[in-house]
DNA sequence: TACCATTTTAACAAAGTTATAACATACTTC
DNA sequence: GAAGTATGTTATAACTTTGTTAAAATGGTA
């Protein structure tokens, strides 16, 4: 999980600033809702990783936030109320909630706290059951999953480039990609202007793909980019 | 989770009772401790589902309870304590606890957390690739219960973090399997820092591993990390 | 304390990957 | 059709990652 996202939900303006300042300063992603019906659209459309939430709320008791957000979501839920009652806690915990913290609460255990919840949710994205997406086009199949390369079943040998070149232009079967998109992706964010090597690795995708498939798969727009074809079945004979 | 087993590790009698006490009125199958060696070869002979567990324990810290535990389970640890003191509840939760009460605690407020832990573990078993008790690849078998690995019926010694990692590799058979998956697993709470470790301990696996084999097992992905094939064994007698 | 097994670190060799250069070929424009 | 530009190809050098070994740290145990 590369800087996981958090979602703080608190209408108090020094905790809420106090939490996030925090995560900020930890390296934490995070984003904020002042109301209940905010943090479900903010949890809907951004998807955080963790959700760091305050039952008394100005437009809706955070038992129902839980219950709205288990309704689609499994993401991990760490309370912090003042409500230090036994009632409340167990009725939070069992609407959803992971983990619950009493105000005032010590920032640091804050954090212990939401390591241990995003330890977990790491563990379970490890293991939950992979995207069993396969892209395939003709003959040629690529197990996102694996990590792998196939033609017909042999497997084939490409380096960590040649591989997400691969799988960029896979993800856009038929689309024309432009020589900045590849560079963007593949090289992160270096120099615009370095298109050279892309054209080295275009070659060897194309001999160690193209030939034990015997047929254009790879085609140039001068001036433009690449693109996939997209191949039916057995053999095309193309162009 | 047909009545779930839960592990009582508290050496004082009074608290003990009161845990086992009601757990039994909620239905709950337990077994106590009251020595961490105690409640580590209960953990190791009985599978529990989950613990409970006091810091303060008269051979052993509980720190250490939990850092043995983690080094083959990732059973759900609550911790019970009387130190209330914010280092120690980091200090546990970063070993790899996943809640901590401190005493006096509310026995209510224990049976919500224990649910939120259960709970946890359910879903964690349901979405889990189907748990068998023995993984076999060729003539590679892994007893996952009684944690012993045999080649042929010869049986391998692996050290902890070599079965460790060998388990990971077996449990994502055929998928690669990136140096950061592998650090998050087996090393729990370190960070990103580059670990040459692994490279050492794969050397190790491949020399106790793939010399008795006769075969390549582990395959190394450059720039990725490593994977573990699918051995088509002479020796497997059905599907 | 000293011993043993395990884990980590360090150093170097080996292997694999990536970038660069040089040249060949194809394409576009006029 | 020729000039100029863009792309394809090949080889090589620089670089990074990995394998391997040994020694040092760690931690548990008698």
């Amino acid at each position: 999980m590369n800087k996981p996202l958090v979602l703080v939900v608190e209408d108090d303006k020094p905790v809420r600033n106090l939490i996030t300042l925090t995560l900020d300063s930890q390296g934490y992603r995070y984003q904020s809702a002042e109301t209940g019906n905010a943090a479900i659209l903010a949890s809907v459309s951004h998807q955080p990783d963790l959700m760091i939430l305050d039952l008394g709320l100005p437009d809706m008791d955070g038992l129902e936030v839980i219950k709205k957000t288990r309704s689609w979501s499994n993401m991990p839920i760490i309370i912090v109320s003042s409500r230090s009652d036994d009632t409340d806690k167990i009725a939070a915990l069992d609407a959803g909630a992971d983990d619950y913290l009493t105000k005032p609460f010590s920032v640091d255990e804050l954090l212990a706290r939401l390591r241990v919840a995003l330890r977990r949710l790491q563990y379970m994205r490890d293991f939950s059951p992979a995207d069993e997406a396969v892209f395939t086009n003709g003959r040629l199949r690529v197990d996102y999953a694996a990590g792998c390369t196939y033609i017909d079943d042999e497997e084939l040998h490409l380096t960590p480039v040649e591989y997400k070149l691969l799988c960029l232009m896979a993800r856009n079967v038929g689309k024309v990609l432009t020589h900045n998109c590849f560079i963007k992706e593949v090289w992160q964010n270096t120099l615009p202007e370095d298109t050279p090597s892309l054209r080295v690795y275009m070659a060897t995708l194309r001999k160690k793909v193209e030939i034990p498939l015997g047929q254009k798969l790879i085609q140039t727009h001068v001036g433009i980019g690449y693109r996939m074809l997209r191949l039916t079945g057995d053999k095309v004979i193309s162009e």
